[in-house]
DNA sequence: TGAAACATATTGTATGACAAATAGCGATAA
DNA sequence: TTATCGCTATTTGTCATACAATATGTTTCA
């Protein structure tokens, strides 16, 4: 029906950056499963008509995120997913298209739900000025953007991301980066119920208690927080995320 | 003084991969800051005498996991470290490089105590028979392990690793895969106390928790586990690893 | 003053050749 | 028959060179 059903790769991208999209997704979606084979380089190549150098390129971008391997005479293969780098951008980006929205934002929620009150917690101890700042700009731009949905979408985001960051604790970051792209959808969800009043109290007093330096009471106000948040998802979308 | 500091990149290694590694190690270590650009291929070529292609696709291994973005005449340039994939494991090994194994321990302890006890829960919900074998064998090899340290820190990696798998949820799973390098040295720390009785006593909680499905009672048994083992390794070191 | 055309540096792609590694086969010997 | 060694062929890895595409900065012109 329809020829370009998906408009993942733009022609203004570069080559090798289309390829390797082509090929991250038909992995993620299970074209080729783990433990298969590709075909070997050569084929690849005339299957597309492109170059061996960005074919080559291509491979090695899925190599590094931990899709494939490679060695002379025994070939590419695909790895199991247990290796794959799940919280990469590009290829969260990829198992969006072939994931029901549903699954895989329950198991964000699961991730979140772990890790936001120790993050918030972290936060209250080793924010800097600079992290305090950056927060209490995130919430103020919440608190202005009225009815405008896509701003408080936005200022949300950030707000949590900001959270992530003022850890300074850099193996936590990997999970903030999840609210650039990655979580947008179910914000967006959550952003038409008529919660705001509620919602801007309750960041508000996560952001409180991480500027006056309280551990535990950050960690109480974000596991209030996705509480809540929860439950919105959940009434908004009609399923239970959580089984 | 020490013409080769150290053996990183073995010369039997790829070519492409031993330049990752030295650049890699070089941007984490802060030679190149973020924001600043590389010096162009043409350059890094001769400086390293190799061909733009090995150059290339080192350079692409490294834009893959977020340390670099390159666009035509602009050069390559580093990207800020919040968009680094901390727990892609090439990553990680350059940062053990650069970094003191206090600061980094401790910082990856902070992340099992967020997502260790909700990712024991969650396996007490979704593990499959498999899993619970897996589980099982991996908790039988810590105690058959005996005096052999070897043979413990192996398996007590593996079963911590088995529970990040158990969740199903692959947003865990990068962090499970922590439990094969970057925390074998904080393991190796623990084997050394004499604290095994208990140890093997606190997993088996953990254990029987996950088999008999009982997710808040995996919870705290993975809580409790991780504060002993959090002591154990403070005692050992005798640095307070929580400030 | 401003905008548009042009020169230039740098990354991106193509092509063809050769090197290195390894699985699989075959030959050889015990 | 069985095990070991070595050969061959296939596939990835590296090299060299040329040209294309893109963004920057400068220069020219209205």
């Amino acid at each position: 029906m329809d020829a370009t059903p998906r408009p993942l790769a733009p022609a203004s991208l570069k080559l090798h950056i289309r390829v390797a999209d082509q090929l991250g997704v038909a992995i993620v979606r299970g074209d080729y499963k783990a433990g298969e084979t590709l075909p070997p380089e050569s084929q690849l190549c005339e299957m597309l008509g492109i170059s061996r150098t960005a074919m080559r390129e291509a491979l090695r971008s899925l190599i590094a995120k931990g899709l494939l391997v490679s060695s002379p005479k025994r070939g590419t293969r695909v790895r199991d997913p247990r290796h794959w780098s799940h919280l990469d951008p590009d290829i969260l980006r990829w198992r969006v298209e072939v994931t029901d929205t549903d699954t895989y934002l329950k198991k964000m929620f699961e991730l979140r739900r772990a890790t936001e009150p120790a993050a918030a917690a972290l936060a209250a101890v080793a924010a800097t000025d600079e992290d305090r700042l950056q927060l209490q700009s995130d919430f103020q731009a919440m608190v202005d953007a009225g009815a405008d949905n896509a701003r408080w979408v936005e200022a949300d985001l950030a707000f949590h991301r900001s959270i992530y960051f003022a850890t300074h604790n850099e193996f936590f970051w990997p999970i903030g980066q999840l609210f650039s792209f990655g979580l947008r959808q179910m914000f967006e969800i959550a952003a038409r119920g008529d919660h705001r009043p509620r919602a801007i109290i309750e960041h508000g007093d996560v952001l409180r208690a991480i500027i006056e330096r309280k551990p535990s009471m950050a960690h109480a106000a974000a596991v209030t927080l996705i509480g809540n948040a929860t439950s919105d998802v959940v009434l908004i979308r009609g399923h239970d995320l959580e089984p």
